[in-house]
DNA sequence: CTATGATATTGATGCTCGTCAATATCGATG
DNA sequence: CATCGATATTGACGAGCATCAATATCATAG
């Protein structure tokens, strides 16, 4: 179902080390170690994320495939550096679909105007 | 911190029964049992969750009672019913929290025209 | 007060997941 | 090939959670 990449994107998201992360790469706030990302492109490496959030190497390394998993980050191999970056599609899909799926599309059915109880 | 509210309302929306019983809520499509809800509404009790969605109805309290404690939903003892009612606004808040912090407020410096790699 | 219908709580169970240590893989460089 | 830096994988552990059965609470009608 389509319906389960909503669900498997928000269930990434609804995580501290994860959320961090993205923040992290949102905000272009990473003063990347690796030396074939440029400024413009606010990506970084595992190792930037471990250096910047204490998180382990493998538990780095985890997160960020999890992410790309529900397409939250984009991967690409760099040489010996594996770089992720961001991708704001997909954070637009996600709230679009949310939006979509749990507010009222259709304005409500008028109320009667002394309430009930 | 008012951050951990974001995340505790992912953590509710990641799961699919209780984003299930937002859907049904959003749409107003429940018919009610509960003598005490107005159609226009769109609110339901314990016993109509357990009806639509096939849980228990400990886990359908359980669920409620997860939501109404992100404010997912607004929580309303009507007599021997407790009824519940969606609350649009929270869902607003979600979106907008997750694009103010996960998309890049300000416009990017200005990349160079030929890329990199 | 008693009985009944509606919901909440408790206890138990199985599963998923976040985490790290240890190890393996992989690319680049001599 | 041998080495080194960067990342991926494996294995294990513990915490949290979704779920249900059984039971308790609570409101209302009689």
């Amino acid at each position: 179902m389509d319906h389960d990449i909503v669900l498997a994107q928000l269930a990434a998201l609804a995580d501290p080390s994860r959320f961090h992360i993205l923040q992290l790469l949102a905000r272009g706030s990473v003063a990347t170690s690796c030396e074939r990302i440029e400024a413009f492109e606010n990506g970084c490496c595992v190792g930037d994320v471990v250096a910047e959030t204490g998180l382990s190497q493998p538990t780095a390394s985890h997160h960020l495939k999890a992410l790309e998993k529900v397409h939250l980050v984009r991967r690409e191999v760099r040489g010996p550096w594996t770089c992720y970056f961001p991708n704001p599609e997909a954070i637009e899909e996600v709230t679009a679909r949310l939006r979509s799926e749990l507010l009222p599309s259709a304005p409500r059915v008028d109320a009667p105007q002394g309430g009930c109880c």
